[in-house]
DNA sequence: TGCATACATGCACATTCTTGCAAATTTCAG
DNA sequence: CTGAAATTTGCAAGAATGTGCATGTATGCA
């Protein structure tokens, strides 16, 4: 029974569908809270039409749910701690890359991290 | 200073390494030490070009490491705990998955989790 | 009903990945 | 030096993804 092989396809599945920078931004964008796609796009600075197939995509793998009221659709983390577990993965990022914008990395540290930041770049 | 965007493509690259069940399943056979490509490519039933080439991709982004002994060449996890951390995300696997499958993901959790199984499938 | 707002979808084109094999490399044994 | 073992590399073809835009659909309001 190829328990293993199932699995890490499973997983692999998954990362897949993290492996896009936008749709991680979305997730730690959501990290406190619904949001609806217009402000979705505003805060990252992306077209509503892109952000809408992101979160399908992300919704298809039920990481996101999603709530309509009236026009706007409103989305959520379907499993919130994927916000902290993804963050756990920053020690992991290449070491070159760690050395040069260490800075990045705790500065995004403390931007994910905060209550809710008002987006800043 | 786009922090988050930075951070969010160095994770985003790193989820694409990991967006592929081979190299998923030579992450966790590396899980309890270091291994030669031909031990690895017989356990994942893969040809050792292949796994050869699955770690130069892990080494390029620091995700192992290598160590040559006469015509062996040894692998290693750079940072051990990345094993953990993605079998931490075996709860986020999809739904339906983890209802049709739950055998396989607690089945796979004990196997990866054992001290050193004598690969079984 | 008619129009604007908020999203979702469908497409075509470009780009990146994956894969299987053949061809190099490096090292050890005789 | 010669050949085999252990790995790495190079390629070409096909499969997946990402991207920009145009089009569709649903809802609220006058």
């Amino acid at each position: 029974m190829p328990s293993r092989l199932i699995v890490s396809r499973e997983l692999a599945d998954l990362f897949r569908q993290l492996a896009h920078a936008d749709r991680l931004r979305l997730i730690e964008e959501l990290r406190h809270g619904e949001k609806d796609v217009t402000t979705l796009g505003l805060a990252l600075s992306l077209p509503t039409s892109r952000v809408s197939q992101h979160l399908a995509l992300l919704r298809a793998h039920r990481l996101v749910e999603e709530r309509r009221d009236g026009r706007n659709h409103f989305y959520r983390l379907a499993q919130p701690f994927i916000a902290d577990w993804i963050l756990q993965a920053l020690p992991l990022v290449d070491i070159r890359a760690r050395l040069e914008e260490a800075e990045h990395i705790d500065a995004a540290r403390a931007l994910w991290s905060a209550p809710a930041p008002n987006s800043s770049h």
